[in-house]
DNA sequence: TTGACAAGACCGTCCAGACGGTACAGTAAG
DNA sequence: CTTACTGTACCGTCTGGACGGTCTTGTCAA
């Protein structure tokens, strides 16, 4: 890994995810990110020399974040408070930005299905650890599938549910969490 | 050799469902499609003069026939079934099909990120009626959003749940909307 | 029954444009 | 001198779609 951590890499993954959530996934040209990115066609393929290349560290950069996001709330959780409450808590939060975060996804899967796989072990990671430190499995079922459904709405940028609604549900949630 | 030609309509959906899911969203082509469908590219276009139009008759195609699964699930519901209920068991249905049903909504949305706007509506049509429907609000977020979540890992071909649990799911859910 | 003819269904070719990617010369900073 | 780009010119491929031609089927008058 390189010493030096240029800001233009971050900018273009940005940027890209930007493009992609703006203009449609299928919109997601390498000039179109480059000149989002504030960065040349030439700038961009030499950090990423190729577009795989792009949307991989796309995937990379969102499933490590994420992992991140979920250490740090395991442990700076409150006394007693269960794993799978910390993962609806963080996930509900995820799901209430305003913007579909994800919505790169799509172009990555459109790109190459290929991109889905790294997604899929990191899910059943995930669920697999859950199902270790959740005595109660009709409840992790439920809760998770459900979580997985409020994650599909926010990343279908659904309206499907009110503000309300959804604060209904993810108490609901953690009530059979317990 | 004689083909019917009347039918080359469904056919065409059809080879375009089974390019979607077989080659990837990003790479349906009218070309693959027409090869696939065995029909000609101008036939192809002679019966969707644009792509566009494609992807239109596969949403709507979808939607209809799920909305007709759902009434007849409705009508044909034995004594005191909930309305929840009947669309847990139609939806659960539908996402045990080992095929992915619906992977050309990537191609679509790449296409035109407006070929949403009809799936929203409907799911919010759906929504809104089952709300009529239901008396416990909590019951009804947690199962709709977990049947979402079952429709999302369908969609994402995801492995991350096991038939058993699947079932276990299912009949939690059942359960819940008693 | 037949023959003329129109409409419908489909084929094959061609093309402009967009896209991913390459090559390379230049440059500003450390 | 190296790193980290910029800018431009260019290439090959693929794609949607326009177009004109062809085969099939249905209709209807004689």
């Amino acid at each position: 890994m390189k010493v030096r951590r240029t800001n233009s890499r971050d900018r273009i993954l940005a940027a890209a995810a930007d493009v992609a959530r703006e203009t449609g996934p299928g919109s997601l040209s390498l000039d179109a990110v480059a000149s989002r990115a504030g960065v040349s066609k030439g700038g961009l393929l030499y950090n990423f020399p190729t577009k795989a290349k792009l949307m991989q560290a796309l995937v990379e950069d969102y499933l490590r974040a994420f992992e991140q996001a979920l250490d740090a709330a395991r442990t700076a959780g409150v006394g007693g408070e269960s794993p799978l409450a910390t993962y609806i808590k963080l996930s509900a939060e995820h799901a209430a930005e305003s913007k579909p975060s994800a919505s790169w996804i799509f172009s990555a899967i459109a790109e190459d299905p290929e991109f889905l796989t790294p997604i899929k072990l990191f899910r059943r990671q995930v669920f697999e650890r859950l199902k270790g430190e959740t005595p109660d499995l009709k409840a992790l079922l439920v809760c998770y599938l459900a979580v997985e459904g409020l994650r599909s709405m926010n990343l279908f940028d659904s309206d499907v549910l009110s503000q309300d609604e959804r604060r209904l549900l993810v108490s609901s949630l953690l009530e059979i969490a317990r």
